[in-house]
DNA sequence: AATATACGTGTATTTTTTACACTAAGTGTT
DNA sequence: AACACTTAGTGTAAAAAATACACGTATATT
């Protein structure tokens, strides 16, 4: 039994270790949408333990080798199939029981999209059964502290867009000016004047009038219009610089 | 050689696991200070590989038993012997060589502090060789990503000031509303009219006016004021609620 | 008493925000 | 073709907030 004394040390050293064994971190993803008049935020219904066959966001581990931003997209992509969706890191949970299954921090990340082909959402891994998305205001009892990442993702959606022309991400490329009223509406939670939106958004110069009016509705048509986004940016440059003065 | 089957068999199973070894998380604080006119932060002289004799913001691994939130209070303690300070959390670092030891990520915390007795601050473990406040523009070359870390904690309070009255923080307890105004100088990087910017703070009403001047200048004492908490709170209530209309 | 220094104050102007209601255009129906 | 219906689109006046701007006053020091 002698030649197995290496062994037995290597485990000592080992089990020195374990205690971060179980100091992991995941990421989570809130994503809205605007649909059928509602925002939307997508879901996974679970096909894994802990919380099987319940909804909760699009989450899952860090890989070793990966930075959280790049964990997220990744994460994102595998359970929704969707690309190319530029989140912003919003807050970080490490409640000690969070997770069932030990010390598990998450890094929760938001984004908002414009649902055309994103509509369908599907997992390509089997580690969530579907996607979907579901109306903030009818979300389902959600798995681990998921609940609480989404009201404190949408608190940030709420703050940010009331000091940063963000909504335009939701709408089709093309959209009327009531349309985006509404988002806004439905974002804060409260009646906006009509013609002081209006008068208010289209003084930030950041719209591009089309020579394009909408179709298929049985009343006067609006015009479209759509985000310019090289505008934008000049705008938050000034938004952003304290330089002046 | 029979017996030692199961001991190669756990030595898999750990070394299945082994990867996470290196995926742990440490918490950094930004904490800033008013003091003889500038604004300053807390570092602290390594006594630690990696950048063992360094200057880095305080910073360290969060046990696997706490939260994060008491992991930041308990390190900054540890470090500089600062207790009861309200800290919060602004980003998490994840970028993959951020740490030469590997997979740590980093859970950043700001505050702001006034400077009575914090001034003397002192390591009460020797992670550390020392503590002490400098001035943001004299930062010495800072330890792992610190230097990043500190300018994204210092845009958040720049951002935040503009739109909530934290600068008292930093203040003592009684100050002038030159005072005051030089602060908000400092942190904005530009000049404020003096009569506008009294007229706008007290417009507020989150000062108390005291009975008290000034002492040991030679020249005319300026009126004391304070900070009124109690105002304070109800003015943010309004600020944050979305409920009107 | 004179000097030096920061204190404390008001008003006019511009800009921004708010409140508010009707006509116009297009669709669908009879 | 006339009509009814629905949303689009528009302006102005009042209030509030932000800005620009300068000098007499109080106190300490000499």
């Amino acid at each position: 039994m002698q030649g197995v004394d290496w062994l037995i040390n290597l485990i000592f050293i080992i089990l020195t270790y374990l205690p971060h064994l179980n100091s992991i971190f995941s990421v989570d993803c809130v994503i809205f949408a605007f649909d059928e008049g509602e925002l939307k935020i997508l879901l996974i219904e679970r096909n894994q333990d802990p919380y099987k066959d319940w909804f909760a966001l699009p989450g899952n581990m860090v890989n070793n080798d990966e930075s959280i931003d790049a964990a997220a997209e990744r994460v994102l992509y595998e359970l929704t199939g969707l690309k190319d969706i530029y989140m912003e890191q919003f807050h970080t949970f490490g409640e000690l029981n969070r997770h069932p299954k030990g010390r598990i921090i998450t890094v929760a990340y938001f984004a908002m999209i414009r649902l055309n082909s994103a509509k369908d959402v599907r997992p390509v891994i089997p580690y969530a059964k579907n996607a979907s998305w579901v109306s903030i205001k009818e979300l389902p009892e959600l798995g681990f502290d998921h609940k609480m990442i989404f009201e404190k993702g949408f608190e940030r959606v709420k703050s940010k867009i009331s000091y940063q022309p963000l909504a335009f991400e939701l709408l089709p490329e093309k959209f009327t000016l009531t349309q985006l009223q509404n988002l806004y509406e439905l974002i804060l939670n409260k009646k906006l004047d009509k013609r002081n939106f209006r008068k208010k958004i289209l003084a930030y110069d950041i719209l591009k009038e089309l020579d394009e009016k909408q179709k298929g509705v049985s009343y006067r048509a609006a015009k479209l219009y759509k985000f310019d986004r090289r505008k934008y940016s000049k705008y938050f440059q000034n938004e952003l610089s304290f330089s002046k003065d």
